[in-house]
RNA sequence: CGGGGCGUAGCGCAGUUUGGCUAGCGCGCCUGCCUUGGGAGCAGGAGGUCGGAGGUUCAAAUCCUCUCGCCCCGACCA
C-alpha cells in the first residue's frame, strides 16, 4: 500500500480525551476516533490491526474444532426474561421499542441465543458434544466508558459456546478452549496470567480469567509469586492466620464512645488499631437474618459469603432490622448476646482481646474473646484479600495488583439449559439437559492491551503477528528518481512475497517526518533509501523494536528480510 | 447515578474574572520559493453557527436561564 493513496492521519500533539498511553497513541497513530463516547471508528490501520487479531482468533478457535456462526445484533426481550438476565444486566442493556412497540435489545452478550437455537436444532446426543463461536459486536451501556476502546459501550467480542452431554464431556470442551485461548493470546505477542475467577452474572461453576497486568487494567489480580497461584479479587482467599497461642483473656469491659460508629471513628477515639477491632454486620437472605464478623481492616466479599452458605444472593440488612436485632443505633453492633448465627471470617476467629459494638448505642466492649463471650457459629473465608495476607496454597505472601481481562472462560452447567429448556434424549431415550460452557474474547481489548505493554516515546512497537504492516519503505527524498526507483522495485519485489504486509511511504516530507511516523505506528521493519544508495548502492534495514541497523545491497535485500523475519524475536 | 471540570478553526490552547476595535496563538492544511537522514526555513493564503436555544444590554465568546455534548474521581461491571 503506498501511504498517499490510504488514509492514515496521524497527529503530532496528544489528543485531551485520552489519558492512558494505549489511548493516546491509539488516536495519534491514526488508528481510532471518537464518534460518541464509548464507540470508536476504526480507520484504516486499527482495521488492519483488528483483522489480523481476528484472523488468529478464528484460526485457533477453528484449530480446537470450534465451529462459526453469526448472530444477530438484535434480540428479543423476552429470551433475557426467561433466562433471569434481565434484572442482572439491568440499565446496561441498550433497549429500543421497535415500530410496532415490540421491545428489543442490542445483544450484551449472546448465550440466550445461541441457547434457543441449540434448543431447537439438536435433540440428540447423537448431534453433541459441539462448540459454536461468533465474532460480534456486544453493546452495553456502560456507566462509565473509558480508556478508549478498554471499555466501551460497543466492543467486539469473540464467544462461543459448548454443548456437552455429561460433565466429563464439559471438561473436555472447557480444556480446549482454555489451550486455544493460550495459543491465540501467546501468538498475540501477550505476556497474560491466568487467574482463577469467579463466574459471577454468567453463572456456572468454574471459571479463568486471562489477564494481562498492567496498572491500567481495572481488575484486581491476586498473584502468588512463589506457587504460581492466581485468582481474581473476587475468588481468591487467603491463608487463615493461627490463632495466638495461650492468650491471656482479659475482662470485658464496657466503654462509652458517644457517637462513634464507624471502625475509623473508634479506632481513632480509643487510639485502637482496626486491626484490634471486630466489626459485626447483619446480612439477610430471604428473609433469614445473620451476622458476619470481620477484622475491622478487612472488607466482606459478598460472592464469597454467599458461597460458604450455600446462599444465591445475601444483603445487607436494612437500618431499621439492624437496630431491631442490636437493640442499638447503627455502628455499635457486635457478637455478644446477639441471638442469631454468627459467620466469622478465620482472621476473627484467630483474634483475641478485640474491640466490638456493645450492642448499645454509644457504647463499645473491649476485650472481647471468641467462645468465652459469645459462640461463633461458622468460620469460613469470606472477604478480599489485603495486603500482607498469605496464599492459601504455600503460605509466601500475597501480591495484589491491577490486570486487563482479555478473556474468560466458564463451566456454565445446565444454568442455561434448564432456564431455557434446551434439553437433548440420550442413548436410554431420557431427556436431559445439555451442559454449558461459554467462552469470551476481549478482540479491542487485545489491542490496547499489546500497545500498553509495547509502546516507548516515539509510539506503539507492533509484535510481528498483529503489525498492520510488516515493512515500510522509506525513499529519503521522493525527487531523486534514483532512490524513488530503487524504493519502487524494493516494494514490488515484497509486494511479491507471501505474506508480507509492506507500506510504500511515497509521501513528498521531509524525511525526519517519515521517520518519526513510521515510528509511531510502529511497523516493525523499515527499510530506508537514501544518499548512501546513490554511493554504495546499498540499503537501511532497521527494526523498530531493537533499533538494530544494517545495510545490505539491492540484490540482498529479499534474503536479509527472511533472515529477519525467520529471527523474529529480535522484532 | 453523586461530585468536579471542560466545550472558541482539523488538533492543542489563550481570551470569559472586570461585556466594547475586524476573535487570537502554535501545529496541521493550500500556493510559491527553498530544503531533503529524525516532526526545517521564508513569503502568501484558506478555514470560526465562540456547543445549542432563549434572555439582559446601545453592544455578549464574556452576564443570566435552560439545554446538549465530552472528560476526570467515585459507585457499578463477564
Amino acid at each position: 500500500m503506498k501511504w498517499s493513496q490510504t488514509l492514515i492521519p496521524t497527529l503530532k500533539e496528544s489528543p485531551s480525551e485520552a489519558e492512558i498511553d494505549s489511548h493516546k497513541l491509539m488516536i495519534r497513530a491514526g488508528l481510532i476516533r471518537r464518534i460518541t463516547a464509548g464507540a470508536y471508528a476504526y480507520l484504516p490501520l486499527g482495521t488492519l490491526v483488528l483483522n489480523k487479531v481476528i484472523t488468529i482468533v478464528r484460526e485457533e478457535m477453528n484449530r480446537a474444532g470450534a465451529i462459526e456462526v453469526f448472530l444477530p445484533a438484535l434480540q428479543h426481550l423476552d429470551l433475557l426474561k426467561e433466562s433471569g438476565r434481565l434484572k442482572v444486566f439491568g440499565a446496561d442493556l441498550i433497549t429500543f421499542q421497535d415500530r410496532h412497540g415490540k421491545e428489543t435489545v442490542l445483544s450484551p452478550t449472546h448465550e440466550e441465543v445461541i441457547t434457543y437455537i441449540v434448543k431447537n436444532e439438536i435433540n440428540s446426543y447423537k448431534q453433541l458434544p459441539i462448540t459454536l463461536y461468533q465474532i460480534q459486536t456486544k453493546f452495553r451501556d456502560e456507566m462509565r466508558p473509558r480508556f478508549g476502546v478498554l471499555r466501551s459501550k460497543e466492543f467486539i467480542m469473540k464467544d462461543a459456546y459448548s454443548f456437552d452431554i455429561d460433565e466429563k464431556g464439559l471438561n473436555n470442551s472447557y480444556q480446549l478452549m482454555y489451550d486455544a485461548y493460550c495459543r491465540i493470546f501467546d501468538r498475540c505477542g501477550l505476556d497474560y496470567i491466568i487467574a482463577e475467577a469467579d463466574s459471577g452474572a454468567m453463572g456456572g461453576d468454574a471459571s479463568h480469567e486471562f489477564m494481562v497486568p498492567s496498572p491500567v487494567g481495572e481488575d484486581i489480580l491476586i498473584l502468588c509469586q512463589n506457587c504460581g497461584y492466581s485468582a481474581n479479587r473476587e475468588r481468591a482467599e487467603s491463608a487463615p492466620f493461627s490463632p495466638q497461642e495461650n492468650p491471656s483473656k482479659e475482662k470485658v469491659k464496657e466503654i462509652f464512645t458517644p457517637g462513634k460508629h464507624t471502625i475509623a471513628e473508634v479506632s481513632d477515639f480509643l487510639k485502637v488499631n482496626p486491626m484490634q477491632m471486630v466489626k459485626t454486620l447483619i446480612y439477610s437472605s430471604h428473609d433469614q437474618l445473620f451476622a458476619v464478623l470481620l477484622r475491622g481492616d478487612h472488607e466482606v466479599n459478598e460472592t464469597r459469603l454467599a458461597g460458604v452458605l450455600g446462599l444465591d444472593s445475601v444483603e445487607l440488612a436494612n437500618l431499621e432490622t439492624i437496630e431491631r436485632v442490636t437493640g442499638a443505633k447503627t455502628g455499635f453492633a457486635g457478637p455478644v448476646g446477639l441471638k442469631m448465627k454468627i459467620v466469622a471470617d478465620h482472621a476473627v476467629a484467630a483474634k483475641s482481646n478485640f474491640v466490638t459494638g456493645a450492642n448499645k448505642t454509644d457504647y463499645h466492649l473491649l476485650n472481647v474473646n471468641p467462645e468465652r463471650d459469645f459462640k461463633i457459629d461458622q468460620v469460613a473465608n469470606i472477604r478480599y484479600v489485603t495486603k500482607g495476607d498469605n496464599c492459601p496454597r504455600c503460605n509466601h505472601v500475597l501480591e495484589i495488583s491491577q490486570g486487563i481481562e482479555i478473556g474468560h472462560v466458564f463451566k456454565l452447567g445446565t444454568k442455561y439449559s434448564i432456564a431455557l429448556k434446551a434439553h437433548y434424549l440420550d442413548a436410554d431415550g431420557k431427556e436431559k439437559p445439555k451442559i454449558m460452557g461459554c467462552y469470551g474474547i476481549g478482540v479491542n481489548r487485545i489491542i490496547a492491551a499489546i500497545i500498553e505493554k509495547s509502546h516507548d516515546d516515539n509510539g506503539i512497537i507492533w509484535p510481528m503477528s498483529l503489525a498492520p504492516y510488516h515493512i515500510i519503505i522509506i525513499p529519503v527524498n521522493v525527487k531523486d528518481s534514483i532512490c524513488m526507483d530503487a524504493a519502487k522495485d524494493i516494494y514490488d519485489d515484497i509486494r511479491a512475497m507471501n505474506g508480507i504486509d509492506v507500506l510504500f511511504d511515497d509521501r513528498d516530507l521531509r524525511p525526519g517526518v517519515k521517520f518519526k511516523d513510521a515510528d509511531l505506528i510502529g511497523i516493525p521493519i523499515k527499510i530506508i533509501i537514501g544518499k548512501k544508495y546513490t554511493e554504495t548502492k546499498e540499503v537501511e534495514i532497521k527494526l523498530r523494536k531493537s533499533g538494530e541497523v544494517s545495510f545490505v545491497r539491492m540484490e540482498n535485500v529479499r534474503q536479509e528480510l527472511e533472515r529477519i523475519l525467520k529471527n523474529q524475536t529480535k522484532i
